[in-house]
DNA sequence: TTAGGGTTAATC
DNA sequence: GATTAACCCTAA
C-alpha cells in the first residue's frame, strides 16, 4: 500500500526518552522542535513521538513488545493520586532491566487457563452484566472492569484491541460506538444455564457455563475459591512490584541527597576559605572534590 | 496540538 | 492466527 513502515532506531528512541525527560510527556511538538533532538527526530512528526511513547509505555506496562523487558504496572489503589504525565515516565532502560518480566498479566504459563483470556473474560463479563440493549461504550466497559478487577494504567487500549478480537470471532458486535454480546454468543452462554432439557441430557458432562471461569457467577464454590485465591496472588505480586519500584526510587533519592550534601560541604568549605582571604581557582576546587 | 480510537503491515 | 509497532483519523 503506502510507504513501508519506518522503524524507530535506538537513537530516535533515546532522543525521545531524553526529550520527554527534558520537556515532559505530552510536549511532543516542543521535543520535536528542540534543536537538541530535532536532528535525530527530523523524520518524525509530533504525532509519531506521541505514538511511539505510547507504544513504549504500553510495552513497559506489561503488554509490550517481544524484544523488550517489560515492567508490570498494576493500577495502584485509589490511595495514590492520579499520576502526572511526568510520573508516567518510563523507567530508564537500566531500571527496566531490574524489573521482573511482567508476563503475569496474560502470559503466565502457570495460570494460562484463567489468565490468557483474562481481559476478554472481563469484557464478556461486563457486557453480560451490563446488558445494555444498544450496547455499552468502551468507557462504560472499562469503568465496570476497573471496579471489579485490578487493571493496568493503560488497560483501556488493550480492552479496545480485545474488543476488536471478540468482534472478529463473533462474540461481540459493535453498534455505533458501543459494544454488546452477539445474540448468538449470548444465547450460547445462557443456554446451558436456562435450558432445563439440556441439564437432563448429560449431567455428567460439565456445562459450558462452568467453563466460563471468571465470566459469570461460578457454578462451583471450588471455582470461586480458586478465583479468589488467584486474584489474591496477583494482587500480592502487583504490590511486591510496586514496593520494589518505590525502593528503587528511594535509593535514587538517597544517592541524590548524598551528592547534594557533599556539594554543600564543598561549597561551605570554599566559602570559609574564601572568606579567610584564600584565593582558589576552579581547578583547585574541582581537584579537591574529585 | 494533543489524546485516544482505529487500521494496517510486519513478525512470530 | 495472534501480537506488536507504525501509521492514520478525529474530537477537543
Amino acid at each position: 500500500m503506502g510507504a513501508p513502515k519506518q522503524k524507530w532506531t535506538s537513537e530516535e528512541e533515546e532522543a525521545l526518552r531524553r526529550g520527554v525527560l527534558k520537556h515532559g510527556a505530552g510536549k511532543w511538538r516542543t521535543i520535536q522542535k528542540d534543536p537538541e533532538f530535532s536532528p535525530v527526530l527530523s523524520s518524525r512528526s509530533n504525532i509519531d513521538l506521541k505514538d511511539k511513547w505510547r507504544n513504549l509505555s504500553f510495552s513497559a506496562s506489561g503488554l509490550g513488545s517481544r524484544d523488550k523487558i517489560r515492567v508490570p504496572r498494576i493500577k495502584v489503589p485509589s490511595s495514590s493520586p492520579s499520576p502526572s504525565p511526568q510520573l508516567l515516565l518510563l523507567p530508564a532502560p537500566d531500571n527496566v532491566a531490574e524489573a521482573s518480566p511482567p508476563e503475569d498479566i496474560e502470559k503466565n504459563p502457570e495460570d494460562d487457563k484463567t489468565s490468557v483470556p483474562k481481559y476478554s473474560a472481563m469484557i464478556l463479563e461486563a457486557l453480560g452484566e451490563l446488558k445494555e440493549p444498544n450496547g455499552s461504550e468502551v468507557t462504560t466497559i472499562c469503568n465496570f472492569i476497573e471496579q471489579r478487577h485490578e487493571v493496568q494504567p493503560n488497560f483501556r487500549r488493550l480492552i479496545c484491541a480485545k474488543l476488536r478480537r471478540l468482534i472478529g470471532v463473533n462474540k461481540v458486535e459493535k453498534i455505533d460506538k458501543s459494544y454488546k454480546l452477539t445474540d448468538a454468543y449470548a444465547k450460547k452462554l445462557l443456554a446451558p444455564m436456562k435450558d432445563p432439557s439440556q441439564k437432563k441430557k448429560d449431567p455428567a458432562k460439565p456445562s459450558k457455563a462452568s467453563k466460563n471461569v471468571g465470566l459469570f457467577p461460578a457454578a462451583s464454590p471450588a471455582l470461586d475459591a480458586a478465583q479468589a485465591a488467584a486474584m489474591k496472588v496477583a494482587d500480592a505480586e502487583a504490590k511486591a512490584h510496586i514496593a520494589n519500584d518505590h525502593m528503587m526510587e528511594a535509593e535514587r533519592i538517597f544517592k541524590m541527597a548524598e551528592e547534594t550534601e557533599s556539594l554543600l560541604t564543598l561549597a561551605s568549605e570554599l566559602y570559609d576559605r574564601c572568606s579567610r582571604g584564600e584565593v582558589l581557582t576552579v581547578l583547585q576546587s574541582a581537584h579537591r572534590e574529585y
